[in-house]
DNA sequence: TATATATTTAGATAAATATCTAAATATTAA
DNA sequence: TTAATATTTAGATATTTATCTAAATATATA
């Protein structure tokens, strides 16, 4: 759960989810629409993998990263439960 | 919108959040649960006031934090939105 | 097989954040 | 008005995080 909130509270990050929304993405499709380096974007690639908010898949020589919603169920039910 | 998940990405707020679910609490009984410094707690007291996530009154001596689920909302609808 | 392309990993650095102690402020009560 | 209590603010430090460049890995293609 910490993961998935570290996660989401960087504005990169979340840019990129908004990115994955509509359509899988390679990581160099991801990087270009960002000012930041390549190595910089797979980094934070690699914590949204590691707080299960995307997956990935290999097609040739792209990698393919895809959103995986179902881990903000979690985040529902965390915020749900607050509010009573 | 950033300082609310910013708000929400350290354990220890989301920790005092939990506290302030059932009942209203003064500074010094939310940093009495934890084993962090006083000054400490003061600070993520004031960063949850700044994201809008608790509001605070004072009772002579004594400030009293509430949660304030309303932001929650917009939480809601960023997860909903990206689940489209 | 050698080269090009896509991406990550490694290692360094700068910025942001969490934490501490000491001092300041606000209120109450003697 | 002085002392006690509650809490914050200030300033310093250590840890974490975001970022960079250079090098490594994986795949495709000439």
């Amino acid at each position: 759960m910490n993961a998935l909130f570290k996660s989401l509270s960087d504005p990169t990050r979340r840019e990129i989810l908004q990115l994955l929304k509509d359509t899988d993405l390679t990581a160099g499709d991801i990087a270009s629409h960002f000012d930041i380096s390549k190595p910089s974007i797979s980094h934070h690639l690699d914590l949204l993998k590691r707080s299960g908010l995307v997956s990935v898949r290999r097609d040739g020589q792209f990698l393919y990263y895809s959103i995986n919603t179902t881990i903000l169920e979690d985040l529902m039910q965390w915020v749900m439960n607050l509010k009573h």
